[in-house]
DNA sequence: TCGATATAAGACTAAATATATCTTATATAT
DNA sequence: ATATATAAGATATATTTAGTCTTATATCGA
């Protein structure tokens, strides 16, 4: 598992509009200016949002994004497994038929059990949770300034 | 954290080494027919695992790798990062400047949390449990046939 | 001492993936 | 109708991963 830029812009899109609450209705453009996210970029992870029942898409003018269920039921793994798909740590643990015995190997054992406690972790913690507090990667909500262009380097 | 191709390969190394015990001297050729890597490849993980303190390499005819240290005494965690570097699940993990605030960041606690318990989990299993059963990365141990040709795809 | 054999080290290439951006189409409010 | 907003997919660029190749160095044994 890696979390991609993709997946770390998917978090910072759905904790914007959890500051906002459920059925808020922000632009794209709002979102993207807020969470230092380019435009385009964020309407194809936005995408990947409402095919996994995350959020709604509200098309023409006035348009924009919406949460679809309340901040409180939408867990960090949801998000981000929404984004770049299945977590699993090896590949033997998405796709157990890659080796010739993955069942009685001792490896494959301990991926399996690395791989559920980083699901389960990240399955604990919801947005209302993480919205409710500082987070370092969005402007302090709802208006206070300060734009926080992030670094960008290694995201391994 | 992503675990690469060259951190699986390393693992398939130790294993294999392990397999024979502390000291034992392995020729490169024989480890990667063994663990169906590429040698000139496995060359590039062996140095990378020696710098680590994990294997000695011996140059010249008759020359190979041996572990320097008993098999239980080392981790798959201290395999891992030997190749791919420090496991952190996320920028702000690794590097704590890359965020404006990590120190007040609930995100970035998720995060922390998740990557320590992947780490603490990694540690635990070394590979004198590991090379005692069987695994489905190499050959069965020592000599049976059976050539394993592994199937590549979507490592993620 | 010389030659055969083995790894070292680093340059180089190729492929895969991630990260955007651009263009054309579609939906909606006014 | 028109302006505005997102949809969808093609395309481009950059980065990382994976693998190969070449030259150098070390060691054994005749």
């Amino acid at each position: 598992m890696r979390l991609t830029r993709a997946g770390e812009y998917g978090i910072r899109c759905v904790l914007h509009l959890a500051r906002h609450g459920r059925g808020t209705l922000v632009s794209r453009k709002e979102i993207a200016a807020r969470t230092d996210v380019p435009p385009h970029f964020l309407a194809k992870i936005a995408q990947q949002l409402a095919k996994a029942g995350i959020i709604e898409i509200m098309q023409g003018a006035n348009g924009g994004y919406r949460l679809l269920t309340d901040p409180s039921e939408i867990s960090l793994l949801a998000v981000i497994e929404a984004i770049i798909g299945g977590i699993s740590l090896n590949d033997c643990v998405g796709r157990p038929e890659s080796c010739h015995n993955s069942a009685l190997c001792t490896v494959h054992r301990v991926w399996n059990k690395a791989n559920q406690q980083l699901r389960a972790t990240l399955q604990e913690t919801n947005f209302a949770t993480l919205a409710a507090e500082e987070a370092c990667c969005l402007t302090p909500f709802p208006e206070a300034g300060g734009h926080n262009p992030l670094q960008r380097k290694k995201m391994i």
